[in-house]
DNA sequence: CAGGGGTAGT
DNA sequence: ACTACCC
């Protein structure tokens, strides 16, 4: 038996932790940029405010009805999900953390399973301050996630009476796997529940939803027994923003880019790994209906592995040349590695020597940047004088994570 | 005035 | 290159 542990409302229910006086109101925080919405308290989805919602068109809403919204502060949402984590491996042989919020525990060698989610649910709560729900099923798919979170606090499928009503209850556009293109066309059949789906014919869902529907049938079947997957190593890294306003002239966007490759450089040296390629993609902004619209992704391959800001950054800039098109306002740019593989593993080229490349130079920069701050030494390629800041007017303060932050308790 | 970071399949 | 999906 497999459990699927979910933070409900994870990064509200972080603010709350830290706000108790905000529990049982309406509370959203909102994507980077203060863009969308990404995380609703029960009583701001009762509100009829949606997922994704754009923050800017429900802001007489949230006046009205005295919703507290937070710019989203990564730092605390990792922290608080790190003590999650850490305290459920101490309560199961093995973990898969699927996201910032959830995690599969094997739970096979426990007996009464509704006793034991009870007592994880209660030692997170006290421990953290974080809600969770539990849903304890025989396979470590995710069947019926709603099912199991949206019922109780745990729920325990353990025979087939109660996973063929779970099947007929689950909504087919709330199962994991199925998003917004086929939910609409499985309604243009007529098929409503997560059950009417697994009777359909291989063929149709392999023609109509490729080979990850068939996978999928055959999961909500138990025709398929799956286990805890090996936490797998990263296979690309992407450091992408939407500017702060239309960017016309390539130089401003060739600024953007070289920042967003020397950040993907230093994540890859953070986790020692090289990349053998780099992609840059650009954008017009698709909400624009009166411009014309344009975008482009382009894969470089490199002529050597590297994880040098120097490198990263020349390479990215070249790609952006051949991508960049005069005349038209764009909005987003982004900048990804692939081909990751360890610093250890490199495979040496015949004309080059000195791989990874500018070595000692990346390490001194990252130490001093280290100290002094994030951007204090950078290429002059990111330009001299911008400061890459990102909409953030409403972050909470780093309650956990910074000594200054530390909330003051008066006896 | 509308996010960012991933994976997989065709 | 593009689509669909996930959080």
């Amino acid at each position: 038996m497999f459990a699927l542990v979910d933070c409900n409302n994870f990064f509200v229910s972080c603010e709350c932790v830290f706000r108790p006086d905000l529990t049982g109101k309406p509370v959203v925080v909102l994507s980077n940029n203060d863009g969308c919405v990404v995380s609703r308290s029960n009583e701001a989805k009762k509100m009829g405010i949606p997922m994704g919602a754009p923050a800017f068109k429900y802001e007489p809403l949230f006046k009205q009805h005295h919703v507290s919204v937070f710019s989203s502060n990564f730092a605390l949402y990792g922290d608080m999900s790190h003590r999650v984590m850490s305290i459920l491996e101490t309560l199961s042989p093995e973990i898969e953390i699927y996201s910032i919020d959830e995690a599969f525990l094997d739970l096979t060698e426990f007996h009464n399973l509704h006793e034991y989610g009870k007592r994880i649910h209660a030692q997170i709560l006290k421990w953290t301050g974080i809600p969770i729900s539990i849903g304890i099923a025989k396979a470590a798919n995710k069947i019926a996630k709603k099912f199991l979170t949206e019922t109780k606090s745990v729920y325990v499928l353990d025979d087939e009476r109660k996973q063929d009503k779970a099947l007929h209850w689950l909504k087919v556009e709330d199962v994991w796997g199925i998003g917004r293109t086929h939910a609409e066309l499985l309604r243009k059949k007529n098929i409503s529940t997560a059950y009417q789906f697994t009777q359909l014919p291989d063929a149709w869902i392999k023609a109509n939803m490729s080979i990850t529907g068939v996978r999928l049938k055959h999961d909500l079947l138990g025709m398929t027994v799956l286990s805890l997957e090996k936490i797998s190593d990263k296979k690309s890294i992407t450091t992408s923003r939407s500017f702060e306003k239309l960017f016309t002239d390539l130089d401003s966007i060739s600024e953007c880019v070289n920042t967003f490759a020397v950040s993907c450089a230093e994540k890859l040296r953070m986790d020692n790994l090289v990349c053998g390629t780099v992609a840059v993609f650009i954008r017009t902004n698709h909400f624009r209906q009166d411009l014309p619209q344009y975008s482009k992704q382009i894969v470089l391959p490199l002529p050597f592995q590297t994880n040098s800001s120097v490198e990263l950054a020349t390479f990215a800039t070249q790609a952006l040349q051949q991508i960049f098109v005069k005349g038209y306002h764009y909005k987003k740019a982004g900048v990804t590695v692939m081909n990751l593989v360890k610093e250890s593993h490199i495979q040496p080229t015949l004309f080059e020597n000195s791989n990874p490349k500018h070595r000692s130079l990346m390490e001194t920069i990252d130490r001093i940047n280290g100290i002094y701050g994030k951007h204090s030494i950078r290429l002059a390629s990111q330009g001299v004088h911008k400061v890459w800041k990102v909409k953030q007017e409403r972050i909470s303060p780093c309650y956990s994570t910074k000594l200054s932050d530390v909330i003051t308790v008066n006896v």
